[in-house]
DNA sequence: GCAAAAGTGTTGGGCTTACACCCATGT
DNA sequence: ACATGGGTGTAAGCCCAACACTTTTGC
């Protein structure tokens, strides 16, 4: 036998399939209670069946003319107003009984900056939720998120990911921020400063911060040189009109 | 706005896209030339348009009663007879244009050690290629066998795939010559075989090797409390019937 | 001056690398 | 005996964690 993809016979077989995308986004804010910065993630309300008034993670169906990248980010931007910095594709999920009807959804992660995250309403259709203490969610919603998260958390110490957090300019001390909230634990910061220095991952600026009640601090830029994470030789350009830097 | 991934409404839209498996199938065999292990792939011939006559990898449409990872490995058995020790998803391919009709793949990567290698037919519908001479492929096919290479170089060094390409049993020396095959460089035995017994990655056995014109070596085999490569909260359990070891 | 955060120096330990050397077997 | 790969010992170098210490601001 020598089926092989994408040949043009025997396509019935998968005629009941629909294909949708979600999308995990995360945005760095600070935590209700301590102050330090979290991470949260918006999500929307469910107003259907089923599941209809739990939460979700927003997507929707893909269009025949849309890439799936393009799709993610379309309905992204549709239901949460949010065009992201940093948007990977985190896995497709495909089992038989993950839906009442068969969907095949392909699932993208995002990173957002303060300003992208200003940007999604928060209301009774969209709401965030700090990333470890969300509602059940809709679906299988619940293990998305969770291997979103894994996958942040493993990414960010072998990538610079964790910029995508930030804005144009930030002290060392906010990107340590980002990597405390990531991690879940305290860094050295001498240490940190020096690990972060002696790569080109970031550029210093002549600028510095002011009106803390402490010694100013300088303020960094990305490397516009360097992506945030090494694809290989998947190029993943973020969809046109996206703020690429 | 507040559509979310799986609704039921507004399904018309996403009729149009089928959805297919493929899979990138790896396996150590000697180099023709310098007998040395080196990474093969068996790919099998399209038998019709598009891209009739080109080689291209193993796969098919997937069935609405199959999940993802049952459909790949229910194809690969369709079109090789091979049931891989190692299977996991590689990405979801989506483009608009990467087929003349528009076609979803979801793509697996395939690890399979010496006696399942020998299952695969090698004849006029399926030939084995060295995985960096293989002739030009049907579709991005090029393109998504680049990025299962890199991806199978970059795991090998921080999981314990290396360990799927071997029998039962097998000596620290064979180990090796999986990581340098895999790797392209050669590795210092003695550096080797300390960095994997310091681990609990495979377990000594009481066996040896014999007639080989040198001191017989100790064979081992892998520890079966491990699993090959950490995929975080996602359960991926082979599908039923596989050897899980 | 004092508190607080920015930033520098220094030290010790663990891991990697390189390579010298011994061991056991078949011919 | 000797060639060949199996296996052990050891020292240099690098990276990282820990922490003492200095600098610069606001109050």
């Amino acid at each position: 036998m020598t089926t092989t993809t994408d040949a043009h016979a025997d396509d019935g077989a998968t005629a009941g399939i629909r294909v949708a995308v979600s999308t995990v986004i995360v945005a760095l804010r600070p935590h209700p209670d301590t102050g330090e910065p979290a991470l949260w993630m918006p999500l929307v309300r469910r107003v259907a069946e089923p599941f209809d008034g739990s939460w979700a993670l927003p997507g929707g169906w893909v269009r025949p003319d849309e890439g799936l990248e393009d799709s993610a980010a379309a309905r992204l931007r549709e239901t949460t107003n949010v065009q992201p910095r940093y948007l990977e594709q985190l896995y497709a999920f495909g089992d038989v009984d993950r839906s009442p009807s068969r969907v095949v959804s392909v699932v993208y992660w995002a990173l957002v900056h303060p300003d992208e995250a200003d940007s999604v309403p928060d209301d009774w259709n969209v709401r965030w939720f700090l990333a470890d203490e969300h509602p059940p969610l809709a679906f299988d919603h619940d293990r998305i998120v969770a291997y979103a998260l894994w996958r942040l958390r493993n990414k960010v110490s072998y990538s610079r990911i964790a910029q995508a957090f930030l804005g144009d300019r930030f002290t060392l001390a906010e990107l340590r921020g980002v990597y405390e909230a990531v991690l879940g634990r305290t860094l050295d910061p001498a240490n940190f400063r020096r690990q972060v220095a002696q790569g080109d991952a970031v550029l210093p600026t002549d600028e510095t911060t002011s009106g803390g009640r402490h010694r100013p601090a300088r303020l960094y830029r990305s490397n516009p040189d360097l992506a945030y994470a090494d694809n290989g030789p998947l190029t993943t350009p973020l969809p046109a009109g996206s703020p690429t830097r």
